[in-house]
DNA sequence: GGCGTAACTGCGAGCTGCTCGCAACTCCGA
DNA sequence: TCGGAGTTGCGAGCAGCTCGCAGTTACGCC
C-alpha cells in the first residue's frame, strides 16, 4: 500500500484527468477518505470541518458523488441509515449482524464460485460490493 | 396456495392470537398485500385508499410494522427507494439490475451452499432475504 | 502576471420516506 | 351495553440527502 499523501494524489490526478478541478476541499475529503475507512457523509463533514470549517456539507455529498463517477470510491450500504463511503475495489465485503449491529469483513473471493453460478444460469452479473449481507453473527445466533 | 381471503384470514387471525384488533384498515391493507407482491408502502397506501380514502398514510405504516413484527411479511430493500413489503417465507430471492432496473426472481435455494460455508467459515448466518442483490442482467452487461 | 470562462462552492429551500405525539375513536370481552 | 386498551387521523418532525442559484475560483491561454 502506497504512502498516504501518494494515494490523495492519485486520486486527484485522475479528477484533473477527467478535465475536473482541484480544490482545497476536495483535496481534504480526498485526505479523510484515504485516511480512515467506511465512514458516513455526515462522518466525512464533520471530519473535513476540522480543518475547513467553512465547507458546506453540499459540497461534500457532490464530490463524494464526483469521485464516485470516476470510479474512484464507492458506497455501501450496511443496513438501514446512511450510505457508507470507502476507497474503490477493496477485496473486502461487509457482513453485518441485524442483532448487535457488528460488521465483519470477508474476502469478497468468498463469493467467487456463486457468482459464477448466477451468471452461468441467469446472465446476471452480481455486484457484492454495494450492500453489505446481513444476517446473525454467531453471537447473536443462540 | 390458499384462496386470498382465506389467506386475509389467517393473517388477521395470527394478529387477534396476538392480543391485536382486527380493523377495516388493517383486513383492507391484508387483502392487498395478499393480491399482489411487492409493493412499496405508498404504492399500499394508494391501493388501500381506492375503497378506503379515509385511510391515513401513518396507519399503512403502522400497521406494516405491525405484520411485520408478528413474522407475517417482510420488507426487501430492492435498491435505493422505498422499502418494498411482501408476505413472509416467499421463496425467492431478487436479482436487481443497476443499469435497467429490472428485477429478477430466483430460487432461495441458489444460495444455501454460500450460506452453509459462511456459518461453517464465519458462524455468520446470512438472511438474504432483507436486500436484493444488485448487478447487472444479461442485456445491460454489452 | 492578467484574463476569460467553465467548474466549483455556499447557502438554504425542498424532497423522499418514513416516524411520532396526541387527542379522538372503536373494537371486543365481560 | 359498557369500559378501557388498542387503533386511528392529523400534522409536525426527522434523517439523509438533492438541487437551484448567485458568487467565487482554478487553470489554460496569452
Amino acid at each position: 500500500m502506497s504512502r498516504p499523501t501518494e494515494r490523495v494524489d492519485v486520486l486527484l490526478a485522475e479528477l484533473r484527468r477527467r478535465g475536473q478541478r482541484i480544490t482545497t476541499g476536495r483535496r481534504a475529503i480526498a485526505e479523510v477518505l484515504v485516511g480512515a475507512d467506511n465512514l458516513s457523509a455526515e462522518e466525512i463533514v464533520a471530519a473535513v470541518q476540522d480543518d475547513h470549517p467553512d465547507l458546506a456539507a453540499s459540497t461534500v455529498y457532490r464530490t463524494l458523488e464526483t469521485l464516485e463517477e470516476a470510479g474512484l470510491i464507492e458506497h455501501v450500504h450496511l443496513g438501514h441509515g446512511p450510505a457508507r463511503w470507502q476507497l474503490a475495489n477493496k477485496p473486502f465485503h461487509h457482513l453485518v449482524c441485524e442483532g448487535c449491529g457488528m460488521v465483519q469483513l470477508v474476502p469478497r473471493s468468498l463469493f467467487d464460485e456463486l457468482r459464477a453460478r448466477v451468471v452461468l444460469e441467469f446472465g446476471f452479473e452480481i455486484a457484492f460490493q454495494h450492500f453489505a449481507t446481513v444476517g446473525r453473527c454467531a453471537h447473536c445466533r443462540d
